[in-house]
This record gives structure tokens, C-alpha cells and sequence, in this order.
DNA sequence: GCGTGAAATTGGAGCGCTCCAATAGCATGC
DNA sequence: GCATGCTATTGGAGCGCTCCAATTTCACGC
């Protein structure tokens, strides 16, 4: 199991070990037939370069970490194809890890990241403290998506909740909506924007009056139970969920109720996960433009690494809505 | 941005380099003082060891490469989950990729992993060529996770899809049901075994007459078509699905079609993953002892690690059924 | 035939660690 | 007082590469 080196490929093509590592670095100045014979020798003896030893000689991974906080949001998996694609394009590597939600762990996680030299760290809805933030940040290149952090050289990507609220409550108006809930995130990540935009957006179409919000979490468990309270007492037309998941909870009760989706009541979600996909549900769902916040995250990262002491930046990227057969002009 | 390196700390606690490598590969042979002395200086220089380097010195990562073919399959997320805490409980790293289903992205994984000098690769479901995993199964240990691969040196685990059949058949047939449909999941991985012992089982409780298969895929897509043609033709009491997300495409159908789940039809999926849960589907299905796969897996590599010429061993691993809402007794 | 500059190639130092053989320090027994 | 057997420490080589300055090669014009 002992693997062939440089040294190995540049004494059986007759040349030194640096010529050997100008050719794996795609160097112009090798000559063509050089070129050819080391790449000729090095795929005979099954060469390939020591991805450690160029790391540590070269001072540079070529590698950004991504750091995910829960896999099991059917939402993350969309998360990490955008990431990671956009990262191979921009010729990084990437390296998850799973979070699982806990700040500690994800701290951890962001630890290890550090230990392996990546050039870069992207945290999607991160619960790390601002002072273990803070101190990474001094390390390498961090960028916080979906958590506004207000910290020195940590750069932020969200996506704009007041777009997404405005989204969901023009279409229900339009469909001819106006009595409408939100059933909210309680305290999680991004919960209190999503909510407070959500009033905003209301009155702003003259409906104060008939806005209703219930608090809640961005779980299946939180939506089956604010559908029961919703069944036990006053029905709206439409209901606005925080997320795909509360939705499918909303859903799950109103059908056993016999109260039907959408001749009853429009439902609506957020994040577009699979679970609005799926053809039980076909949700109606707010689409966070995951592409372009990758593509921007990315751009951070570099444009730190090239200026590691600039200012914040903020970036908002404007999500879409996409419409299903959840949503339907009220009941009479 | 320039970082401590071990050089620094040792002079800080004046004490050689070498000592302070010691201290930190936990060698009992430093004295205690010696011992909090480097600590103390380290933690007040802020230093962190250079993974790469001490991985180029050492020649051993202590890590696992887990690549998983799907992170859309929610299924996924909880294979991830299992295999990651269980390296990580015998002292691995683990990383992460992604195949996407795709044979040649996947083959690029697994030659990352390699170049990343990973101390084993963990391959769930891969569709990778057996050429490429003969190839790389002499420079790194390799597990093959739910594929059944005959090749020397590549240790295999699978669960029992002979048990799996067996208690979906028996509880189905306990309820009294005797027409029951298989949906395949045609020529994906482990769909040929799935239907078989499927038949296997039938016959066994001498049902070989009324039992069907429907030809189908391992989505959603699939499983709705496959109820359209049941919805057109004669209705089975029971469905039993290659998977959940086969069942889910199922339900949606019926549930259109105004039949019910499972007053009319009973429906059994595979996998036992997020959608099975969902108080929507609330579907009785398979679960795949995962933990139990992650440790046997995880403990193949060591083992091979320590005895790289041994013979290639198949563990299998018996699953369990989880009954929820969707089996009930025939229909009338 | 020779100088010239550009292109191609090379040797060597160094990245930050581990690991081993060698050494230092120190209580023990006789 | 000295060989003995410990344990604690150290120096140095080496892991496989990159990068830089130095050197060689070569085509070209005169």
C-alpha cells in the first residue's frame, strides 16, 4: 500500500521533482514534451499527488467549509447541492458538516474546519455565540447566511423576508383572501422577521383588522397544533405558515377534520423543501433564491480572502413564490 | 493571520518542539508539570495544531470518508446521522460527499477521499464500476453499505431484505389481508432482492395466487403511476411499497381518487424515514437498523485496517417494521 | 561563431508536524 | 561510589509537496 511520490514519477521520466510539480500545477513554462512524458509516467505508476503535502507546503486548501445545521430539513439537502456546486465552480472543494442544531456542536465543527486550513467557512443558520464568532473570524474568512450577525469582518447573506411576506400576502389578497394567520416560528432562527413582515405587509393591504398570528416553531408538531386550536375555534381562509414543515402538520389535521385544501382553506409555506413538492401536498411555498445566496456567498468569501479587513457587507437576495394547488380563491 | 506554530509554544514553555508534540498526542511519558506548563502557554498563545501537517508526519488521518449517493432521500439524513456518530465514537473524523447518483461523480468522490489519504471510505448504495472499487480497494479500505458487491478485498453490510419481506408479509396477512401489490422499485439498487423475497414470502404463506407486482422506481413519480393504473384496474387491499416516497405518491393518488387510507387500501412503505412519520402519511414501513450497520461497517474498516489481505466478509443485519396509522384490517 | 534574452529546468530550503534513537536526570541497590 | 534501570526530554531526519532563485538550454540575429 505504499504509493508512488514526485521523487518516483521525476526519476522514472528522467527529470527533477520540481518539473513533476510544475506539471501538476498546470504551469505554462513546462515544455509540451516534458509535459507529456511526466504525465505518461505518473499514469503508469497509478501517481497522484499528495493532497496534504501540497496543502501544507502551499499554505492553501483550496478548500471552503459548510457547515449545515440540521440534514434531516428536508431544505438543507437544496442548501448544500447550491454550496457546493457553487464552490466546485469557484475551484474550492467543499467539506460539510452537520450541526445538528447545537450550538456547541456546531462550534466544533467550526473548530475542526479551522484545524484543516480551509480558506473559508459559509454557516447556514448558525447558532454559534458572536464571541466564538468572533474570534474564528480572525482566522479565516466566515460568512453567516440566513443570521444576521452585526460583527466586525463577518460578512452576511439573507434572503429578504419583507419580499417573501409581501409574496404570500399579495397572492392570498389577490386570490380574493382577507382573513389570514400566520402561524409562526416561536423563537427560532429568522421566526421573528418572518413574522413581523408578515403584520407589515398586512396592513399595509388594509388588513390589520383581520391579520391573526399564532405562535408556534418551525415544526410538523407546532402546526398540528395550531391547526386543532384553529379547528376549535375561528377558521380563516388562508393560513401562512413559518415553513414546508408546519404546513404538512396544518395539512395532516385539516384533513382528518374533513376541511378540505384549498376549497376550505389556501394554505401556504416557506422554504419550497420536497415536502411542498410532494404531490399529497402540493404547497404552495416561498422559494429562497438558494443559487444566487450561494453564488454570493462564495464571492464573499473570496473577495475577503483578497481584503481580510474590509467592513461587513450585508447582502439581501430577493426570494420567489411558487404556487400550487394548496392555494385557491376562499370559500363563499 | 499568521498562526502559532508548535515551535512557538515549545519556546514560550521553553521546552523542545518535540516535547509539546507529545503533550498533544496525550503520551503519559511527560511530566505533569511539563505537561501543564505547554498547555498553559498553548491555550494563552491561542496555538491549534496543524492537522495537515501532523497528518502528512504521521501518515494516518483518522478519517472516514462517508459517501452517500442521495442527501435528497430524507432516508439519507439519518444514514448520515448513524454513520458519523459511530466514526466519531471509535475516534474517527468523518467527510462527507455527495454522489448525486451519478457513477462518475461518484468515482470522483471516492478519488478525493483517496487523495485526501482518508484511513477507509464508507460507500452507501454506490453505483461506482467495479473496475474503479477494485482499483482503490488496494490503497484504502472499503465498505460497500446496501450493495452487494463480489469483489476481494471489499467488506460488504446489507440489512435483510428476507426479514424485511417477512414481517411486512405477516403483518399484512395477520390483519387478514391476501391481496396484496408489490410496487418495485424496477432496476434501482436493492429492488430486485425487495420484490423477490417479496414473492418469496407470499408464497410461503400460500398466497402465491393473489400476490402482484407492479414494475415502478424508487420515487414518488413512480408510486403515483403506479396507483393510477391500481385506481383504473382491480384495487388490492394492501400496498406494499419499494419505498416511502413510493407510498407517498400512492396516497396522493388515492387520496384524490376518495379512497381511504386505510379504511379502503392499507399501504406499507420502506425505510421508515421522515415521511413515513409524518402525521399525514403516518405510514407503517420498514426501518433499516442503521446504528447497527454503522457499527458493523465502521468496525470492518478498523479491522481491516489491521489485517489488510483478509477475505472479503458480508454482515447482514435483520431490520423491524413500524406499524403507525396506515395498515388496518381488509376492507369489508 | 558569439552574445543575448526568453524559455525550460533544477536544487534546495521550508511548510509544521511525528517518530526514533540518543541523551539527561535521578532514585535504587550493593 | 558506581553500575543499573527507570522516566523525562531532546535533536534531527523525514513526510511529499511548493516556491524561489539560480542555472541551463536554445533559438535568433548579426
Amino acid at each position: 500500500m505504499t504509493r508512488p511520490t514526485m521523487e518516483d514519477v521525476a526519476a522514472a521520466a528522467g527529470v527533477s521533482r520540481s518539473l513533476v510539480s510544475l506539471v501538476f500545477q498546470d504551469s505554462p513554462k513546462v515544455s509540451d514534451a516534458s509535459r507529456s512524458r511526466v504525465l505518461a509516467e505518473a499514469e503508469r505508476l497509478g501517481y497522484r499527488p499528495n493532497v496534504l503535502a501540497r496543502q501544507l507546503a502551499s499554505n492553501r486548501t483550496k478548500t471552503i467549509g459548510i457547515l449545515l445545521d440540521d440534514l434531516h430539513n428536508p431544505y438543507f439537502a437544496d442548501v448544500l447541492d447550491a454550496f457546493e456546486a457553487e464552490a466546485e465552480s469557484a475551484g474550492y472543494r467543499a467539506l460539510l458538516a452537520n450541526g445538528r442544531r447545537e450550538g456547541e456542536r456546531e462550534s466544533e465543527a467550526l473548530r475542526t474546519f479551522i484545524d484543516h486550513r480551509v480558506d473559508g467557512v459559509i454557516l447556514a443558520s448558525p447558532r454559534i455565540s458572536d464571541s466564538v464568532l468572533t474570534s474564528m473570524s480572525k482566522i479565516a474568512p466566515l460568512v453567516c447566511v440566513e443570521r444576521r450577525v452585526d460583527l466586525p469582518r463577518i460578512d452576511v447573506v439573507m434572503h429578504d423576508e419583507q419580499i417573501g411576506a409581501r409574496l404570500v400576502v399579495d397572492h392570498l389578497v389577490g386570490l380574493g383572501h382577507r382573513d389570514i394567520v400566520h402561524i409562526d416560528g416561536g423563537t427560532g432562527a429568522g421566526a421573528a422577521a418572518r413574522r413581523d413582515w408578515f403584520m407589515a405587509s398586512m396592513r399595509e393591504a388594509g388588513l390589520a383588522a383581520s391579520m391573526r398570528v399564532i405562535g408556534g416553531e418551525f415544526t410538523e408538531q407546532a402546526g398540528r397544533e395550531a391547526a386543532e386550536q384553529l379547528v376549535r375555534g375561528a377558521m380563516p381562509t388562508a393560513i401562512y405558515c413559518a415553513n414546508d414543515s408546519v404546513a404538512a402538520g396544518v395539512a395532516a389535521v385539516l384533513q382528518r377534520e374533513g376541511i378540505s385544501i384549498p376549497g376550505d382553506v389556501s394554505l401556504v409555506g416557506y422554504d419550497d423543501t420536497m415536502l411542498a413538492k410532494l404531490d399529497l401536498l402540493s404547497l404552495t411555498s416561498v422559494r429562497q433564491p438558494l443559487a444566487e445566496m450561494a453564488k454570493a456567498s462564495v464571492g464573499l468569501i473570496n473577495r475577503r480572502i483578497e481584503k481580510p479587513r474590509r467592513g461587513a457587507e450585508i447582502v439581501d437576495i430577493a426570494p420567489t413564490l411558487v404556487t400550487r394547488r394548496s392555494t385557491a380563491t376562499p370559500r363563499a
